[in-house]
DNA sequence: CTGTTAGCGCATTCAA
DNA sequence: TTGAATGCGCTAACAG
């Protein structure tokens, strides 16, 4: 079945040897020398080499673009040559290859999801919730970390679009500002959606939590269980979420008429050390809070490992209430106060939202409740 | 630039209107009228329309692969001729479609990688590692988990097979016994490498830690407190993990003239339910354990909560150790003691591996070294 | 109902 | 030094 390169007949091609390796033909009618393209000849005694629509075409004598049509499932096919297709292709254990139609359809089914890191609980459990989604929707997830640095999360972005994938899921690193490289990714009409660490200057699809309710009542709590010098170790306020937390904390002690002390507010990075450090800051002031208000599970056990070292009583000279019921918070001495946030859904809506996303575009945000759990760390009994 | 569909000639082609939707053409040579394959006419006018060396070479009127060649670094070309290229390539933002040359080499630079959960600190941290150096050497990564079920887990092999990824990374499921899929793999000549969870009966490399040794320290620590009679909480038998971790208690009980009890060894599939269960089990027995090593810190800690809501004093009454180090361990009260692996570089060294399988494959079994660290959970003073 | 043809974007081979 | 032709595997349009 080889044709001569020159005159395309197929009849007088022979085999004349092997040169450097390369196997090359020789055709008797036009008397031209020849090999074949690598990937040709490559074909030929590959050991991985994947079944395609040609051989089973080849294997039937029929034309591929049967075979394909029968594979696809078109209907005009006569039944008795779909049926031999089909057994054939099972029979070889057919795979179609979705890389040529990638190409053909610039589509990859893989949909790239970008997160600041998984070390803790929350991120790898909204991804989780995305691919419960995703994967039975026919999606592949490719997963990037940008490990909270603004330049990785950009080389990501670029890694990601570079794989032509076909949606975006993202949450951003705390030094985001620049949101340029989404932008790119909108003018290229990739589908984009924000969870959690969101970006609300971008027209399109947000998913958050109701952080500010969640804030409001951690803070709320507390005061009503006697607290009355409410420290707030805040995220940075780059991030809407840290806004949204902190108009609660505040509006929770204007409510109840506590004035609001600024030394006892810190926006910080969200880093371990820093925690730690401000931590620190907060118990060794000359007039201590009483309780804080932490931005999030993994601050508020930093706190109380601070607070624990210091000899600082939880809770009763110090009250502590996290965000987002971290396992952790449950086991941890005392058991912490949190507001509990549905993480695992967050990852499914924002999934689902994608998907939506992908049919008819529309910018919306999407907002799911939080309920506070109180546990030990804040029950001044 | 148009050729008639029927003479090739493209001198006499003008449009003809539009027909649902479509562009139709006329050659006024032939007579013969025509549409454009959808592809070539979604080109003109898509405006997410990525830069092709076709768009290049048009806009110089030079060829395409002269385009190619230039752009693939290529020596044999006009200095002149390379710069245009270059410089349009940057002005019109060309980014290669990685998608073609998948197609053509039949390489993705996507790396598969296989895990059974990420609620834990080991996982995801393993990712990480792994995540460091593929993206150094240029590979995405494409991350699964199969949430401890054998029938997820093979579905992900084929997912990620059928997505062509150019090698996996992997730990099993609790329930693999039947590795048929991964025979598949590599049959197919993926290059695969197993990290914690191996598959010892497959010809592949191997990245695991010194199970035994750690375990040994550990029940030989627990010896050395003064417990008498440690139980092992241990893993399923299907896991080579667990069968080492088990050697090492038994060979440390043995060494230190200790009887091994039946009744206080006990199998289980690593879940948090079962893992509560068979804790109430071992200590509810007549004559309870003074003293348990856990296949891992979750179990552990399961472990410790149990004991606590029982009111067993740790570790007055009852000793516990656990292994991997997971941060909780450190954070927990009393803290735990466990055998610290280098996680992080486990996922190093098995994305290294599965590199430099990839260049010249070699069977081999990695171990990396573990470290035994005290904390307050098993010392008995 | 089926075969032919074209093209997705690219690298490569051969001919000039 | 360059261009034309080929094929990676597949689908779709079109012509029988």
């Amino acid at each position: 079945m080889i044709k001569c390169a020159k005159c395309r007949q197929i009849d007088f091609v022979q085999k004349s040897g092997i040169v450097r390796g390369k196997q090359r033909y020789f055709c008797k009618a036009c008397d031209y020398h020849f090999t074949l393209p690598e990937a040709v000849e490559n074909r030929k005694n590959k050991p991985r080499h994947q079944v395609t629509i040609i051989d089973i075409a080849n294997e039937l004598g029929i034309s591929k673009s049967t075979v394909s049509r029968a594979l696809r499932g078109h209907t005009d096919i006569h039944e008795g040559t779909r049926k031999m297709i089909l057994d054939l292709a099972q029979q070889l254990e057919y795979q179609p290859n979705p890389l040529a139609n990638a190409l053909l359809k610039s589509r990859t089914n893989i949909v790239g999801i970008l997160v600041p890191e998984f070390r803790h609980y929350f991120f790898p459990t909204v991804i989780m919730g995305a691919q419960e989604i995703l994967s039975k929707a026919g999606y592949n997830v490719m997963i990037c970390q940008s490990d909270e640095s603004y330049d990785t999360e950009v080389a990501n972005v670029k890694a990601l679009m570079n794989s032509r994938v076909d949606g975006l899921l993202v949450s951003v690193t705390t030094q985001t500002n620049n949101v340029d490289h989404f932008r790119t990714v909108l003018r290229k009409e990739v589908p984009l959606v924000f969870f959690n660490r969101v970006c609300p200057e971008l027209d399109t699809p947000q998913v958050i939590v109701d952080d500010y309710a969640g804030a409001f009542q951690a803070v709320e709590h507390l005061v009503q269980q006697g607290y009355r010098r409410i420290a707030h170790l805040a995220g940075p306020v780059s991030l809407l979420v840290s806004r949204l937390r902190m108009k609660g904390y505040l509006d929770a002690l204007q409510k109840h008429g506590l004035p609001v002390d600024n030394e006892l507010i810190i926006h910080y990075d969200l880093t371990e050390e820093k925690a730690r450090i401000y931590a620190n800051y907060l118990l060794s002031l000359p007039q201590p809070p009483d309780a804080i208000f932490a931005i999030n599970d993994p601050t508020a056990i930093e706190i109380m490992l601070v607070a624990k070292s210091r000899g600082v009583k939880i809770p009763q000279e110090l009250g502590i209430v996290g965000f987002s019921n971290d396992p952790i918070s449950a086991i941890i001495e005392p058991p912490l106060t949190t507001v509990e946030q549905p993480v695992w859904e967050m990852g499914r809506q924002a999934a689902r939202i994608l998907l939506e996303q992908m049919e008819n575009p529309r910018i919306e945000t999407y907002q799911l409740p939080t309920r506070l759990v109180v546990r030990g760390s804040s029950v001044n009994c």
